[in-house]
DNA sequence: TTGTACGCGTTATCAA
DNA sequence: TTGATAACGCGTACAA
């Protein structure tokens, strides 16, 4: 392992004429210099990230924690992550997991991306109270250290709820997600203020967990209890693919008597038949966002929390009621 | 930030005698470690990674590298690495792009899984003649610091080459992947291997990219010279995709005129109508023998190539021809 | 138990 | 001006 020690005698001068050559410093003649770099380059010369590291209290390295690995979700978010820090030269990883936890704490990274469950608001805090830098993309957070980008759950779940009822259904059923999950409850609770303006409509809530199983279960409910024409809407769109699913499985064609909306317009939706009516948003825009807005906290900059607009996705898989 | 000086002051004792408590050496009794230990919770103290690492030289965190984050491709194979990793006292890190290289070389990690085609050849020799530890999952490398865990991918082209020829296809049509790339290469060769074994057989070789794209392409081709029943081989799922989705645009149905069988099984093919026939192999198993065989070159054993096998998947892709 | 050298680079201070 | 000396960041581990 070369390090600038083995330049320094191999150039015949001291450490920190090494490094200031090597950090391009006016402090060093170009001669100096240019011979330096020459051996730097012919030793195959490459920094300590530790070392730099420990000097400077900084490593240019952001971590993006998620929740698991899985999900086709995830690529356009850490895409507009990754480009935006690359920009400004910072790096990004990525990791899972409660063990890697310790990476921010432990100031391995610079700032950390947060859409991760198994990380408690308690835990965040701490962080945050020690001065590290936060955005969090699945939860509202306040302290000056957190900044949150957040989706407009609401806005979302209205228009959902908007389209079935605007297209005629008077039969609706809402697929919930955990209870616990932040996105799951805004949009609960933008579902239960469009249920509350219209006493008319008859609706019920099946409890889902936001994955394909559950959306499997709604199925079974909704098909059992077979009272004609209903408009569903999914909380996600992995849901809404368990209710595909078992309404195949029954023979059942979605967009005909049960009108589907999901929501988060995952890439998967263009493969189902009918395309499936979802809430879209940028993911892209969502990572870049949040990088942004990182960058801004760790530049010490006062920033606003960020959200992100949604917009609605038509499709067969809703069908006009004809108004009764 | 308090470090371990803080420490020893408040228990007036010395940070070695710190340093030694808080790796629980017996070194130091129980009750002066006890007290230290204590103290250090009061004043929450977390260790630097930055400060360890360099003085360990070793991080315990690996690095997986991907050519980029889309893909619903990735999420087992990660997961396999995470827990594999995670139960011998590793880290996982994920890391995408041209400027993530420098983690490896600056001592960042102690070690690379390379699922990335941003990684020439030569550079990643060059950072095994370091004495960097690499897995590699996409290409054969030969260096004692380097270690393979390949596909077997000539045994999957023959597999589906073998379905379509059991099942009666004449006319055979495969579309590659890029050719710079090994998992292409490979499977290409047993198909012309296996086309060799069957001269009977008509067979046109469509160049593909491994995306979508190519594979509505091929179909386009395929649909346009209209001569018939034919089998067709898509060297991955992603253009047997790209081809279900031109075909359904034409009205043809997959698994009548023209039987398909792709390759990865990627989640999305349970979702096509009628299910997709692949070659499967388990992702987990590939990240979490990565994994391993890392661990066992970092730990300075001697290991072999592995190679994680295939299997085939029929499916209703693939239409059984009559014998003529 | 403790003092201290060490890992490696950065940078302030000081000398030529 | 040009460049060297040395302190420093923080934890580890050997010698005393």
């Amino acid at each position: 392992m070369v390090s600038i020690k083995d330049i320094a005698k191999q150039a015949g001068v001291s450490i920190s004429t090494v490094s200031y050559a090597l950090n391009g410093s006016p402090k060093v003649t170009s001669e100096t210099s240019a011979k330096i770099l020459a051996i730097a380059k012919e030793l195959n010369y490459i920094p300590n990230a530790a070392a730099r590291q420990l000097k400077k209290q900084e490593s240019r390295i952001i971590g993006a924690f998620l929740t698991d690995f899985t999900g086709a979700f995830y690529g356009d978010l850490l895409q507009g992550m990754k480009e935006v820090l690359n920009r400004k030269g910072y790096d990004l990883i990525v990791c899972s997991g409660m063990q890697s936890h310790r990476l921010l704490p432990e100031r391995m990274i610079d700032g950390a991306i947060i859409l991760d469950s198994t990380f408690s608001d308690e835990e965040l805090l701490d962080y945050a109270d020690r001065g590290h830098k936060l955005v969090v993309l699945d939860r509202e957070l306040n302290h000056p250290a957190v900044n949150q980008v957040l989706l407009d759950n609401k806005a979302g779940a209205n228009l959902a709820m908007d389209y079935l009822i605007g297209t005629g259904h008077r039969k609706l059923y809402v697929v919930s997600g955990p209870a616990d999950t932040f996105d799951s409850r805004q949009r609960m609770i933008a579902v239960r203020q469009t249920l509350d303006r219209h006493p008319e409509l008859e609706a019920i809530i099946i409890e889902g967990d936001f994955n394909k199983g559950s959306g499997e279960e709604a199925g079974r409910i909704i098909l059992e209890r077979n009272e004609g024409p209903a408009g569903v809407f999914c909380l996600n769109d992995e849901m809404a693919i368990g209710l595909y699913n078992y309404a195949a499985s029954k023979g059942v064609r979605i967009g005909e008597e049960i009108s589907l909306v999901g929501f988060d317009n995952i890439d998967l939706t263009q493969y189902l038949e009918p395309r499936l009516a979802t809430i879209d948003y940028s993911k892209y825009r969502w990572g870049a966002m949040a990088s942004e807005q990182l960058l801004r906290i760790i530049g010490g900059e006062e920033v606003e929390h960020e959200r992100i607009y949604v917009s609605l996705i038509e499709a067969d898989s809703v069908q006009r009621r004809s108004a009764d």
